[in-house]
DNA sequence: GAGCACTGC
């Protein structure tokens, strides 16, 4: 087939799409007003089609088209495909954007970008002057980004003094979703117009099982008994599941279990392979395949009901990762993998009692349940002062944005009426979390970068640690890894991180040496590749700011952790029992060391430590920690508890009077005493550590760990 | 003496 005859076909193909026939329509739709929300299912072709059409109509002659998507593989594959349909070299009209790979030029009109990259060029560009359209996509998906941007355009047009004096220009502004949300975003965006596009799907019948908690589809042998012996509901789970181990399947077709537990990666290329005929292809995925992975021609489906999800706890102030069920929407979406190309059938492991009483109707955003802190700081080096009455799809609890704007200005990155500092127009630059950008400026200004930002990166990868399943290879990992630590002379999770990049890096072969190590090569790449980015962030801005200088006539060997304290002073704990340490934020959380620190065991050594963060299984654990000095973070911790809930909401709401502030300021001095002994302070912080609320937070977890157990009674 | 879903800049 030439070359010509190819891209006619590819032409041809997109004439068959759903949404060819509603072409005229939609561009009529796109010029008749600001908004505009279209839905549709996947298949629908919205996705690779609209933004052609648009090109074709000419939406290009000033500015243009930009279409974010939640996830780099989308952004990237999508362009691809666009640029093969509208037959040009991609990179030249049809580009995209992901960290690490601009492949955009001055011709580029069509540009496909990640909903983080767009964010960041509003940072810059705060009216997108460049841009004549802007779609989000997936905006059924509630990333933390496309919320936040979908808040930011709204915007943009209430304030209409400001977006007119920027832009010469109109913009546009299109949402792509799944039905469900549709009507929810048209009455977000001023009851902007719906327009549906039908996809092509095909029907999928569901059943219910018998679980009733995360337990049983752990257990091995309940798996098996699903797999392989009967659903409440009868003959046809067992039909599947014979599917699953016969050899020879009467029917034609897929069969994927969504798990929630993580799946080698190594073995991922596989699954999009068809499989040889006659032979069934069963895919275990994690929630990856909710959203990543399209794998063709799925019939049936097993869902576990079950989802490992990070949660921020505002209440012990941090992140708790946990197995919760899924949503019904998530569940239907589930069931909706097995209806692409034929008829499917959804087998649903849980009962239907906990369908109806244990599952939400709808995923909680993630805006609702994550740490605001980087957010937050950009939404005011945007301007936007109000956070708490900045237009959210759905708001987050105030607490949260409390906790957040807490955080930054214990970071210095906002002053006490919550404007940002200069530190803080430099840290919104860092794709890090504050805390860690703070300490990577410290250590910037004390002329001393090269500790910290491998430091960062690391901290910014996956875990790089190899621990192998086989009892005897696990030994050996250990001990290596343990020798690793050792290395660096003292018990510093940190440095060892930083050892590891180091000793990596200058290797004449570190592919080899991480296989050596027991240590994860992709991950060290994409340490050594965040690691470039982070320097050149830091060069950048020492060129342009007036970038702060700092002198440090402490013991030289301190220096590193010195520079961590600033950063990491939020999460100081003390020993108080045996190995038990007590938290310093004021939650007075209990945790122990994670037995994978070179701090564990040591604990009878320790007095105070600095962790990076926390993790409850069977314990609060924290893990990557290190020793401090009370008198490192002695003039640092009272800052832990300058800033009272009352202050920051006036703040967070910009109605703080000029009387307000002197009541406050004057109070503030009564509180800085001029000599306070250690055992005062220390008294003082502990005493903030109220036992009650601990003990409830964890009867809390341990009560919805108990839930989540097997019950076999029912 | 451990139990780490998934994104994104």
């Amino acid at each position: 087939m030439s070359k010509s005859t190819r891209l006619d076909s590819k032409e041809n193909e997109s004439k068959l799409l759903p949404i060819y026939r509603h072409k005229e329509e939609l561009i009529l739709a796109v010029k008749d007003s600001t908004f505009l929300a279209v839905t549709g299912e996947t298949g629908s072709g919205k996705t690779t089609q609209l933004p052609k059409y648009l090109h074709q109509a000419g939406f290009c002659k000033d500015g243009k088209i930009g279409i974010t998507q939640p996830r780099r593989v989308a952004a990237i594959t999508v362009a691809q495909r666009v640029a093969q349909e509208m037959q040009c070299t991609l990179g030249r009209e049809v580009g995209y954007q992901v960290r690490f790979d601009d492949c955009t030029s001055q011709s580029t009109v069509v540009k496909y970008m990640t909903d983080g990259c767009l964010l960041r060029e509003i940072l810059a560009d705060p009216v997108l002057s460049q841009y004549s359209v802007v779609i989000l996509d997936e905006v059924h998906e509630r990333s933390l980004n496309t919320d936040i941007l979908l808040g930011l355009l709204k915007k943009m047009f209430s304030d209409s003094a400001k977006a007119i004096k920027g832009r010469s220009f109109p913009l546009k502004v299109v949402v792509m979703s799944a039905t469900l949300e549709a009507d929810k975003l048209s009455a977000f965006l001023s009851d902007c117009p719906v327009f549906t596009i039908p996809g092509r799907t095909f029907p999928v019948t569901s059943t219910f099982g018998f679980a009733v908690g995360p337990k049983d589809i752990e257990s091995a042998g309940y798996l098996k008994e699903v797999l392989s012996f009967s659903f409440e509901s009868g003959r046809e789970l067992k039909r599947a599941c014979d599917l699953l181990y016969e050899k020879r399947p009467t029917v034609e077709g897929l069969l994927i279990l969504p798990l929630y537990g993580s799946m080698p990666t190594d073995q991922q290329r596989q699954i999009f392979q068809p499989p040889p005929s006659g032979i069934r292809k069963c895919v275990v995925a994690t929630n990856i395949a909710a959203t990543s992975l399209t794998i063709n021609g799925i019939k049936y489906i097993i869902d576990s009901g079950f989802v490992k999800q990070l949660n921020h706890n505002s209440r012990v102030g941090m992140d708790i990762l946990e197995v919760v069920p899924i949503s019904k929407s998530e569940s239907e979406q589930r069931a909706g993998r097995a209806g692409r190309t034929s008829a499917g059938k959804c087998f649903r492991i849980y009962t239907k009692e906990f369908w109806e009483k244990s599952m939400p109707e709808y995923t909680v955003p993630e805006i609702q349940r994550t740490s605001l802190t980087a957010v937050i700081l950009t939404l005011k080096c945007l301007g936007v002062h109000d956070v708490i009455r900045f237009p959210y799809l759905d708001c987050p609890e105030e607490r949260f944005i409390l906790e957040a704007l807490k955080q930054l200005y214990q970071f210095d990155a906002i002053d006490r009426r919550g404007r940002v500092t200069q530190l803080g127009k430099l840290m919104v630059e860092f794709p890090l979390h504050p805390g860690l950008t703070r300490a990577v400026l410290k250590a910037a200004s004390l002329g001393c970068h090269d500790l910290l930002l491998p430091l960062a990166a690391m901290l910014s990868v996956e875990n790089i640690f190899i621990r192998p399943g086989h009892p005897e290879k696990q030994k050996e990992a250990d001990t290596i890894h343990r020798a690793l630590a050792a290395k660096t002379g003292s018990m510093n999770d940190f440095a060892t991180l930083l050892s590891v990049f180091q000793l990596c890096k200058s290797s004449d072969r570190p592919s080899a040496w991480c296989k050596d190590h027991w240590i994860h090569w992709r991950a060290l790449k994409s340490a050594f590749s965040v690691e470039t980015q982070l320097r050149e962030i830091l060069l950048r801005l020492q060129q342009v700011q007036d970038f702060p200088v700092d002198t440090f006539d402490g013991d030289k060997s301190e220096l590193f952790r010195r520079c961590l304290c600033t950063g990491y002073f939020t999460n100081v704990a003390r020993r108080s029992v045996g190995k038990v340490f007590c938290t310093m934020d004021g939650h007075g959380s209990m945790v122990h060391l994670h037995p994978s620190s070179s701090l564990f065991d040591q604990e009878g050594k320790l007095n105070w430590i600095i962790f990076h963060d926390v993790l409850v299984t069977s314990r609060m654990y924290v893990r990557t920690a290190c020793p401090i000095r009370y008198e490192w973070v002695k003039d640092l911790l009272p800052k832990l508890h300058e800033v009272d809930v009352y202050e920051l909401s006036s703040v967070a709401r910009e109605e703080v009077t000029d009387e307000e502030m002197i009541q406050w300021e004057t109070r503030e001095a009564a509180k800085r005493q001029p000599e306070v002994s250690t055992e005062d302070v220390i008294k003082k912080l502990e005493k903030r550590n109220n036992e009650a609320t601990v003990g409830d937070a964890r009867a809390r977890y341990m009560q919805r760990k108990q839930q989540r157990q097997p019950n076999k009674a029912l």
